[in-house]
DNA sequence: GACTCTATCTCGGTA
DNA sequence: TACCGAGGTAGAGTC
């Protein structure tokens, strides 16, 4: 990685035009090739950036870094403060826990906690539009398509019913009903839902592992 | 800014659990107090962040980071490789508009445009709380600087404003006119332009282009 | 490669 | 503050 301390000034053309005025800056160049430009604020995103794969051409007081996609990053340097490289190495890669494939698991494996009597047929059930979260019976054996999000907003509510009026065209399935869980339903989703008849569930996560835990428990 | 390259590992609890083993990284801390973990690829997206507010504690070979929102991120130091410290500045910012980039183009390829008998000195002419879009000299040799917005409103008019009281204390320059330059200017916006002596110009994006091939035709 | 969907999305707007 | 919409979304997974 290297890391460059500059005034410089950066002008960026591809899918938008845009342009830093002249301060002082952070570029930071990964060993993939991709180039980051960081003011001392703002997050984590920089500022102007340019991912791999691309092209990087050091002149004398100006970078022009191009990707194939036609994009140009060029930044002119008016003065180098400070330079450093360092070697990092490959990295072992972050570990991730409790986003919403976990959340499919949980309840997969407890489907009554989404609605009383509910069992279940099969996680990510196909159609021709792409998976159904899970596919399950409820009591009286009607089919139940589940729609699982971290958040529950109105775009998860369409999705649900797209996959709603593909596995209604199922002689075997017909008539399916459909709910749409998540921590948090936004109100929006839940007008939605109720006007696509589609019933909403919130679910408490760290309820859930604790089911989870109580059930390894028993064996 | 400070930078630090370490070997350390990184736990993340809030919005979800994460877990990063014993490497080499980047910890990059901005002025602001966000902290992002680097890894050399993967984009400009850091492996685990923390974004402000937040408090960073620093212990002898652990930092823990928490924000208000109860989430922590925990960066375990087992060794620092290296250690600086940059003073970057005020950032001026990101001009996104691909128009307005341009339109200042070709406002200082003609600066007429703007007023009778204007000349450029140059674009993005710095002080200390940012650079000016143009500043000219008008035909009896006073300075003026320009502002150059898409769409005219109250804080661009601010902002020269801001921009002319610095520069009116460079007895180079002084006394300095203003001309808030815009597609369009907004009525809150002239009112206060002319509040503080500022003009105020509107000017047709697609006849400046028609100018810029007209001169291209010339050669 | 094209398409889909998630995200500790980020970021800016507005009520 | 919260909600909503756009992003140079990025990134991962699937076909």
């Amino acid at each position: 990685m290297r890391l460059v301390i500059a005034r410089c000034s950066v002008d960026y053309e591809g899918r938008l035009a845009a342009h830093l005025p002249s301060a002082v800056r952070l570029i930071m160049v990964k060993a993939d090739g991709c180039v980051a430009v960081h003011a001392d604020g703002g997050a984590y995103k920089p500022l102007n950036w340019m991912n791999a794969p691309n092209r990087l051409v050091e002149e004398a007081d100006r970078w022009v870094v191009t990707n194939p996609k036609g994009e140009t990053l060029t930044i002119t340097l008016e003065e180098v403060l400070a330079e450093a490289v360092h070697e990092l190495g490959v990295d072992p890669g972050l570990r991730k826990d409790g986003v919403e494939a976990h959340l499919q698991e949980l309840l997969a494996a407890a489907p009554a906690r989404i609605a009383e009597g509910l069992t279940l047929v099969r996680r990510e059930y196909p159609t021709d539009i792409g998976p159904v979260d899970l596919l399950c019976r409820d009591a009286a054996g009607n089919a139940v398509a589940v729609e699982v999000k971290r958040r529950g907003e109105i775009d998860g509510v369409e999705q649900l019913a797209r996959y709603l009026e593909r596995l209604d065209r199922d002689p075997m399935l017909r008539p399916v009903r459909g709910i749409f869980v998540a921590q948090v339903v936004k109100p929006q989703a839940r007008v939605l839902a109720q006007a696509r008849s589609i019933d909403w569930v919130e679910v408490d996560y760290d309820d859930l592992r604790g089911i989870e835990r109580d059930e390894l428990r028993l064996f």
